[in-house]
DNA sequence: CCAAAAGTGTTGGATTTACACCCATGC
DNA sequence: GCATGGGTGTAAATCCAACACTTTTGG
């Protein structure tokens, strides 16, 4: 008697009809995790609580439930590790060699999430085990999740410039100098202040507030809205694209 | 006793070790071939030989066993059904909605192919019940794989912009207007024949080969391969990036 | 009054687009 | 000799990159 026979026999909640021979395994998520605090791009990271690996930093994860489809186990698993819901997700790549978890045979979905950290409240449920690092002083990671981040980040970069992702990262309300220095940490090049403000003014889904900030200058600069109303009208009616 | 429990009990060759409570599910494989024949661009599809959906048309698929990895079951399930091997092959995406498959929980890892129809044998093994359509007449598909084909053809898109896998889909030997029909079929419009030309040209990536092809114009027109060779050389040394 | 960040336009170069005629050949 | 597809260049428009000075205000 195979595997597949055994659960036939066993699994009484759901009956095997159709592909009885085929192997299962399981699917796990992990989550790559960015946030934009302190004028830096930074990486959510927690320290590993089970075998195997104890101990070490990684990605946080979970394995899939049977209930669950993969866009909601991500959502779960941040939930569960940082009580934020509603955050933007989105789905990166499957990971699926053999030895990958030397634990158990397990395939792994990447996700990445976007989160403004200065204005979400953590509950930190589990948060004394998690930390942001600065991309470039992240420690090793365990198993695949190094290539995962670096997935992330070309993935991020690339939606940076083709979609307005970035300001899931910023504030309601943030300043021009601000949002450059979102896109100069996201693409890692610095930036030309007038040649950014100009494109970004072309592309008309800002409000500009009468409010300004004047926690880092004097003078004090203008505070801006990302408008995503007129963004997806704009979208929607003359086909317009968000190009940086 | 539960299902985990039960498969930790019964699953000799593979003792789950570490990760026992977890669910574990069905993970195939499904595949979105491209071809390129009669200066069209076609999708490769089957009629169906299992239940459900028996004798509906699908996208090619099967089921990751457990000594396999992703990238390999997408090259056995084309292998197969069409007998070739190294063929161009790219993850895409994850499709898990809870009840995508009504035959039983399974999770679907798409893969878009691309393959140069005219010039590969297809010992089609399994060719009796698949054929290429034309992709604005293809049937309606099974589950989710009109979604899957929708994505493929995006990223075909984009990729065929940002890479030089539109070469995949061609005989060795081609003609500037077969290039030109092959790109105004992925990107569905029509091109300039000197813009073309000029923007192929100046990428600096192809041999003109002394050869004529005159089956489809009395004057014939030269014959091109890609310098695959010269292109990674680039690549490498000179940060060169194919953008058409 | 001065230090520190905010705000603001122009120009040259590069890239992209639009566009039309002659060529070679087989029939 | 003519019909068919092959091959070729230029000019205008647009986009992109480089660049520097004035303003504001809290201390």
């Amino acid at each position: 008697m195979n595997q597949s026979e055994l659960d036939k026999i066993t699994n009484v909640d759901q009956p095997l009809t159709y592909y009885e021979k085929e192997d299962q395994v399981l699917l796990a998520v992990d989550c790559i995790i960015f946030g934009f605090d302190q004028n830096k791009l930074k990486l959510l990271l927690v320290k590993r609580n089970i075998e195997p690996e104890f101990g070490k930093w990684s990605l946080i994860g979970g394995f899939m439930k049977k209930n669950e489809n993969l866009d909601t186990t991500a959502a779960r698993v941040l939930y569960t590790l940082t009580g934020l819901s509603d955050i933007y997700m989105e789905q990166l790549y499957t990971y699926s060699k053999v030895d990958r978890d030397p634990g158990q045979r397990a395939i792994s979905v990447s996700y990445f999430a976007l989160i403004d950290v200065a204005n979400h409240q953590f509950d930190g449920i589990q948060l004394d085990s998690a930390k942001w690092f600065d991309l470039d002083e992240a420690p090793k990671l365990i198993f695949d999740h190094q290539d995962m981040v670096d997935k992330a980040i070309a993935r991020l970069r690339r939606r940076a410039l083709s979609k307005p992702i970035g300001f899931e990262l910023l504030p309601e309300k943030f300043t021009m100098r601000q949002l450059q220095t979102l896109y100069e940490s996201i693409l890692d090049k610095k930036l030309d202040k007038r040649n950014f403000i100009n494109k970004i003014n072309s592309l008309d889904v800002l409000i500009k507030l009468e409010e300004k900030d004047k926690t880092v200058s004097r003078k004090g600069a203008y505070l801006y809205n990302f408008d995503k109303d007129k963004y997806e009208k704009k979208v929607k009616e003359d086909g317009f694209s968000f190009k940086l």
